[in-house]
Parts: structure tokens; C-alpha cells; sequence
DNA sequence: TGACTTTTCAAACAAACGTTTTATACTTTA
DNA sequence: TAAAGTATAAAACGTTTGTTTGAAAAGTCA
């Protein structure tokens, strides 16, 4: 059995433990959980197929300690750039400092070069194909990051009342989501037709858009 | 070789090509091209495991008919959906008409209960794990709906500048396929501590929160 | 050094995969 | 009715899958 030894021979590019986790992540990235092959995975850590089941206990284990080490880092993430915007000054926010704090705030760790472009495939194909315990994404990262974010809306949106704060966190969320996919998407493809605006641009559009939204929905209460 | 006689013999669910077909579009909308085997759909389609090679010459072409049935009945409907807003009466639409219109006909097709609800997951699908031309998806519904949405907005909203109607389509898409996934999500799952508006909510509120934001784009231009 | 544990590895396992082959029924045409 | 063409089926082929096994290598401590 694997012992609780993490300190072990560092043989480029960390112990076996690390090297699967890396690899497992960029290949259940790339082709899903069951689309990535034991042997691939092993093979591009340097080690024996053996490795995974000494280990970790199986393929599905190791899929999710590759979960485990990047959802709690996003959730922080997220929480950290609302709390930095609304802790500043004295408590003197503008609804678009806010909005953009947040944009920010949730958009970067799905766009960061080294890991966080890979966690939003991973993310969508585990809501495909389930492999982890249900409610593990909504406890660790989506309610912990909705309430921080809904907290700061009913602060800077006094008069915006609850129901009308979820659903604008919801179209706020959804337009940011879809421009990370599109700014996925049309990554290093061909262009289209329709030019697709870039990454801060739109960032910009969603905060004034969204903003008129919001104001709009706190005069109709 | 498969000939084209298609009146062929109906044993429960039409021809052996259609009933591959449906069988097909289920199995891989729940697991995926590589996660669903032929042995899987040609034992729903009660039929022999050699009838898709026999018929439509691998597993590979079979997926791309299956998504040929699906994607111009897409783009026609909502397209329709459109035309039929912008037609009515004298060229009076509201702006909130016209976002009603285009989000119900945008929404619909996902959600029509007997094969809508499977379209989505076929699509995202798809964009993971891509097994269609490039471009299909872009040439056959994206653009075509892009477009005329795009006009029909240029007519709605006069003095909104291109950029600002790209983006606030963007907007409104983004909202409209986050809350069909919330939708989908939390269709039999058990409830949240965010309590999720129901569908129809929402779009009320998407058409309000998008003409307010369109509203003041067309302001600051 | 020598006993002991931890780690690595090649080999083999049974199961499932897409496809091909070969043979048998059915339908149409002459 | 005989021949030709089309459709279905069972069996087998060659790969690839996750996991297990048993032995060799490396590391640890007396």
C-alpha cells in the first residue's frame, strides 16, 4: 500500500503522486473520464500502469483528488476579489465597481494559461458525466461564491429585493460564462462571420449592460 | 449495400434506419460518440449489431445523420419564431417584443419534451469531443439565427451601432442558455439553498433586464 | 550487512469495443 | 420457377480497456 510519505523521490517534475495528478487532469481534460485511458495517463507520468490502483485505489479516486485540489482554490479565489472590492474605502461601492470586481473575479481563474482553462472543460464534462458526489460542486464553490456575491449586491442594491438579486446574479453569471466559451471557442480558430469582440471588451459591455439591468429592476420594486 | 427504398418493412418504430437513428440520438446525448456502443443502440433499435455498418457505413456517419435530422428543424424555428414578431402589424415592435419573441424561439426548441431536452446535451457534446465538419453547427444554425436576430434588432433599435448589437446579443444568448441549463439542472434534482426561479420567470426578467441594458448602450453611443 | 517495508514494473486477465466475415432469409425481377 | 438483389443475423477478429498478480528494485533501519 501507499504510505503517508508525500516528501518522496522528486524525479522531474515532483513524486508519482503529483506527476499522475497532472497528467490525469490534462488528459480527463481533454477526452472525459472514461475517454482517458489508465495507460495514457501513466504513461505520460513516467510510470507504470500499475501506479494509479497502488496509489490511489482506481482510476475514479484519482479523478477526484484532481477535483479536490482546484475547487477549493476557485472558490477562494472568487470570494477573495468580492471581499477586496467591498472592504475598501468606507463601504462606498458604485454597482459597476462591484459588477466588475466580480466579472473578474470569476472569470480569470477560467482563463488562467496554466491549470484554469482546462478546469472549465472539466467542469462541463462532470456535469455530463457525473463521477464525483453530487451537490460536491454546488457545496464548494457555487453556494459559498453566490452568497459572498449576493451579500455584496444587497449592500450596493439597497432596495433590490431578493428575488430580483438572484435572477441578476443569474444573468450576470450566464453572460460571463458564455464569454468564456466563446472567448474559448474562437481561441485559435478561424474567424466567423459575425466578429466576435474581445475578452475586455465584453467584460466592459457586461458591467454597464448589466448595470442598467439591475438599476431597472430596483426602480420597478 | 443499403439501398434507397425507404418504405421497407415496419416492425414496430418505422425502418430499421429510423429506429437506429432514435436509438442513436438517445444513446448518444446520454453517453456520448465514444461512450455509446453499437452494441448498445442496435440492441434498442432491436436489430443486428452489423446493421450500421450495413446501412450507414460505421458509427461515425450514423452520428452525423442523427444531428442533420436536428439542426436545420433548430434554425428554421427560431428563424420563424423572428419573422413571425417583426411581420406582425405596421413595424411597431417594442424592443421588449422582439426580446420575448427571440427568447422564447431560442428557448423552445431546447426544451420541447420529446427529443428538444436532448438536443442541448447533443450539442455540448459535440463541442467537447468534436466528430462533425467544423462549422456545421456555425454555418447551419449559429449564423442564419445571428443574422436575422441581428436585423431584426437594427430595426427595433435605431442608432445602436453594430458592436454594441453584437454584444448585446451576446448578452441576451448567454442569459437564455444559462437558464436553460439551471432548468435542466435542477429539473428532478432536489432544491438548493438559492431557491432558482422557474423558467418563465426568468425570461420575463431576461426581456426587462436586456432592454434596460440596451436601453443605455444606445445612450452612451 | 541483513531483514523489512515501500515502490516499481512487466506480464497476464477478463471484459468490451468497432468492424468484418460468412451464411441465411426475404423480396423483386425475368 | 429460377436468378438476382437486398436485408438480417451469428460468430469471429483484432484492439483496447481497467485491474490484478508476482517478482524485482529501491529505500529504511537495526
Amino acid at each position: 500500500m501507499a504510505s503517508n510519505n508525500n516528501i518522496s523521490t522528486d524525479h522531474t517534475g515532483g513524486s508519482v503522486q503529483n506527476r499522475l495528478l497532472d497528467a490525469a487532469e490534462a488528459f480527463f481534460c481533454e477526452k472525459g473520464f472514461e475517454g482517458a485511458s489508465v495507460r495514457d495517463i501513466t504513461s505520460q507520468a513516467r510510470c507504470n500502469v500499475a501506479a494509479v490502483n497502488y496509489h490511489f485505489g482506481g482510476k475514479e479516486k484519482l479523478y477526484f483528488e484532481v477535483f479536490r485540489r482546484r475547487l477549493t482554490a476557485l472558490r477562494d479565489t472568487r470570494i477573495a476579489g468580492i471581499n477586496k472590492v467591498m472592504s475598501q474605502g468606507k463601504g462606498e461601492v458604485t454597482l459597476e465597481q462591484l459588477l466588475r470586481a466580480f466579472a473578474m473575479a470569476f472569470v480569470e481563474p477560467l482563463l488562467d494559461e496554466s491549470h484554469g482553462r482546462w478546469l472549465m472543460k472539466l467542469m462541463i464534462r462532470e456535469m455530463l458525466d457525473p463521477h464525483l458526489p453530487k451537490r460536491m460542486f454546488a457545496d464548494e464553490v457555487a453556494i459559498p461564491t453566490l452568497t459572498a456575491f449576493g451579500e455584496a449586491m444587497a449592500r450596493v442594491c439597497p432596495g433590490l429585493g431578493q428575488k430580483q438579486t438572484v435572477m441578476s446574479m443569474i444573468s450576470v453569471i450566464g453572460q460571463l460564462l458564455h464569454v468564456v466559451h466563446l472567448n474559448k471557442m474562437f481561441d485559435t480558430e478561424e474567424n466567423i462571420e459575425l466578429p466576435i469582440p474581445g475578452l475586455v471588451e465584453m467584460v466592459d459591455h457586461i458591467v454597464d449592460f448589466s448595470a442598467a439591468g439591475i438599476r431597472a429592476a430596483v426602480e420597478k420594486e
